[in-house]
Order: C-alpha cells, then sequence, then structure tokens
DNA sequence: TTCTTTGCAAAAGATTTGCAAATAC
DNA sequence: GTATTTGCAAATCTTTTGCAAAGAA
C-alpha cells in the first residue's frame, strides 16, 4: 500500500474502522511511506522515533497502542524475530521474512520463493497457505 | 540426546566445558528428560516449575542465568515465536519449527521435510542450510 | 584457599493500563 | 454534548545484573 498524501492514509483507515486522528495518521504515514527504502521493516521504538524526528507529536503508549490496533485490524502485521524485537510490516499481501542475527536485519521473501506444498508435505489440517507466516533465520553461527 | 542418569548428564555437561553443578543438572534434567514427551519444548518458567516442582532446588535467576548459558555453549537451542515466547529445545540436530498460534504449542519439522535449496533459490551469500533456522507460523486467522 | 556459582532483590527493557484532560463527530 | 482518543505515569512481564554468601576444585 502507498500513498499521495495523508487524505489517503485517513481514507485507508476509515477503510478499516479506525478512526484517522492526527497521531494515527501521522504514526500511518510513518509506516506505509512510499519515499522510503524497500522492505522497510521498523520497530515501535523507531516508528516513534521517526513520527517525532522534527517535533513530539505522538507519545509512546500512543505508538505502541496504535501498532496494536493497526495489527489487529489487519492494516499492518507484526513479524517477531527474537523475544525483544519486533518488526511491523506495513506490507500485508502474502509473503515471508529472513532474518540475519548478525545484522539484524529484516528481508522480505516472495510468497513466489517459498513453494509451501513442497516445503510441508504434511500440512495441518485445514491450514491454506495464507495462514502461513514463515520466518527463516539465519543463525549467527553453530 | 537422551540420559540414563544424572552422572551422564555431568558428563555431558563437562563435554561442553559447563562444570556440572547440582542446579545445572537439575536443569538439564528437565530439559533432556527422556521420559517426557516427544518434541519437548519449554519456556524458561516451565523449566522453574518443573525443577521445582517437589521442593525448592533453583532459583529463577539461575534458571534464567543456565538457560542462556546451556544456548550459548550449543547444548540446547531457543526458538522465538513471539515476543513474550521463547521455547528452549534440547534437540540441537538440524531440523525446524511448526508453530500454531491458535494452541500456543511448537512442533518439529523434521529436516528432512524441508528442502532448503528449493525453498530459497536465492540463499544469502555464504549462508548454509544447517545456518538456517525456519520458524513456520499458523496465523489465528486472516 | 581461590575461583566459580547461586540467590536475592533491584534494575532494565518492552509493552500495557488507569484515568483525567483533550479531541472528534 | 457524548463518545473516543491521548498522554502521562505507574504497573506489568520477562529477563538481566550487582553483590554478598555458598559451593566447587
Amino acid at each position: 500500500m502507498t500513498f499521495e498524501n495523508k487524505n489517503e492514509i485517513a481514507q485507508a483507515l476509515r477503510r478499516h474502522r479506525i478512526q484517522p486522528t492526527s497521531q494515527r495518521v501521522e504514526i500511518a504515514h510513518v509506516l506505509f511511506d512510499a519515499g522510503c527504502e524497500r522492505d522497510h521493516h521498523l520497530s515501535a521504538d523507531e516508528v516513534l522515533e521517526r513520527v517525532n524526528a522534527d517535533y513530539h507529536r505522538v507519545s509512546k503508549a500512543t505508538v505502541y497502542n496504535t501498532l496494536r490496533l493497526f495489527e489487529e485490524t489487519g492494516l499492518i502485521r507484526a513479524v517477531v524475530v527474537s523475544s525483544s524485537k519486533v518488526f511491523f510490516d506495513p506490507n500485508t499481501d502474502p509473503h515471508h521474512h529472513l532474518y540475519d542475527e548478525a545484522s539484524g536485519t529484516l528481508r522480505d521473501i516472495p510468497a513466489e520463493e517459498i513453494d509451501v506444498e513442497k516445503l510441508m508435505p504434511q500440512m495441518p489440517e485445514g491450514v491454506a497457505g495464507e495462514d502461513l507466516d514463515i520466518v527463516v533465520r539465519v543463525r549467527n553461527q553453530g
């Protein structure tokens, strides 16, 4: 999802039945900002920093609560890579993740790149490919 | 790894250059206990509970520090499935994991069941299959 | 005896919550 | 004007740490 401006963001929030307050629009803007890097995955703290980069706009509690709200309404997705590292991913299309412990970076793996049928010959019953979220972790060493 | 008795556990610890104190042996015993379920993955708190099931043997701090020590020396492996859920896996042979959010349970996926070459056509440079730890998460819904 | 480990309680880091004040509709 | 949201500070949860006492070699 990319947005031309904050009006579009507000509309997108409404579509998810989220009241577009200024804080929420600012947070969504940081998350979805098209000008940014590809594959961008931010932690709550990074969102907080960026949203308040020039002057104070949003409190820490609101950032956390808003990220949770966005996740619960399916606007974004949380990717847990370690016990103290959660990334928020604005891309909710089916895809997977590659986490490199050494650098602490998270990269997308396009959905097409993983053949889930081949991956798991015996998929648990009632589970469709879209319900799966795969995190491939590259371990530091042994 | 399975053990007949606590002497064998002590020897295994020594092999990993870990001084086998009574607390460490108790913790290792809980982790590796052969009598238990297959596929057993315990959280730090579960280890604490089990180790002190009948009477107080080990403090919480020691359980946490010991689990970290065991992980750092390669005796066990940590599997992170959510920001507040880390499992410790006594099986360090190459294999992967399936986490079911709904039930909160973690299951092994045998290494043979995932063809890493096929899975990731473009493996990052310098990364061997054994360095990969794959967590397949079954999402609760949407 | 000398070095290592343990346990407690306090600290730390990440996230959540209660509640009064501010904002949205 | 009523319902929702925000911000602060305090609470919570998991894990780590400092340090004195206990244990191992």
